[in-house]
DNA sequence: AACGAGATCAACCGCGGGATT
DNA sequence: CAATCCCGCGGTTGATCTCGT
């Protein structure tokens, strides 16, 4: 099937972008808001494609950006999505306020990737280097993710549908831990979240606004469900 | 000071998939 | 239902920066 090119490539501008540019990206969205991106540049006078110019947005220029070093919690929750999700940057960036997933991407294989090999871990798999139950069929669940009965098929689901090129790449990912009786699915809540504490806070940040402890005293049906932004609407920065 | 190697990150490319016609 | 449009995603590239020699 034949698909039209998404610009007139023999017209636009590519590589860096200079200031005028971004100021005119910047002013028309001030005036207009985002969408429409294959008509903007053309609206915006500016000579560049549509996704060069969304890309330059939402990884650049918006004003929500954070920017600067990822700190160690941040670190820390990019490795446990990574290891629940794969390469499902723009999923992670969701959980990562003012975060981009070409930003967490970049990360991720800059740093995070050296740092998990130093640790004698396989940044794919999330195992040891040198484990050779590898390749087992069955396995164990991974230690610290678990899913409240309730929502564990829905979660399992979300996980499913994005064709996790982990679960693919890695056979042996066991994301069938999320489907486990409820009786197991609270026990290995219990320990392995923590006394009960919500996925935020088992990861050190307490009072965070994905911090679920203390919404109904229902700990253990918020906590993965909220996880992964199924109860709570997914943070977008579209919004 | 000059150079090369490695690290970093902004930007590009091709594709998948939902929406629309 | 098929064709097409458009958006958004993930992988990759290449320019620039940093550091060691």
């Amino acid at each position: 099937m034949g698909r039209s090119p998404c610009c007139e490539k023999a017209h636009t501008n590519k590589g860096a972008w200079t200031k005028e540019e971004d100021d005119r990206l910047i002013a028309y969205i001030r005036a207009h808001g985002e969408g429409c991106w294959r008509s903007l540049p053309k609206a915006a006078g500016l000579l560049r494609c549509g996704k060069s110019c969304r890309l330059r947005w939402i990884n650049y220029l918006r004003p929500d950006l954070k920017r600067g070093n990822f700190t160690e919690e941040e670190d820390e929750l990019i490795i446990k999505l990574h290891s629940l999700l794969g390469n499902k940057w723009s999923l992670i960036a969701g959980r990562l306020p003012g975060r981009t997933d070409n930003e967490i991407k970049n990360y991720w294989n800059t740093h995070i990737r050296r740092k998990l090999l130093s640790r004698g871990i396989d940044p794919a798999t999330h195992r040891p280097l040198n484990d050779s139950s590898h390749h087992n069929q069955v396995q164990e669940p991974a230690p610290t993710m678990s899913f409240a009965p309730k929502q564990e098929e829905e979660v399992f689901q979300e996980v499913k549908d994005s064709k996790s090129p982990t679960s693919e790449r890695c056979p042996d990912l066991n994301l069938e831990l999320t489907i486990s009786p409820p009786h197991q699915a609270q026990e290995a809540l219990k320990t392995s979240v923590g006394r009960g504490l919500c996925f935020a806070c088992s990861l050190g940040l307490q009072n965070s606004k994905d911090c679920s402890c203390g919404d109904n005293g229902n700990t253990s049906t918020a906590t993965g469900y909220d996880f992964l932004g199924l109860k709570t609407t997914v943070l977008d920065y579209r919004s």
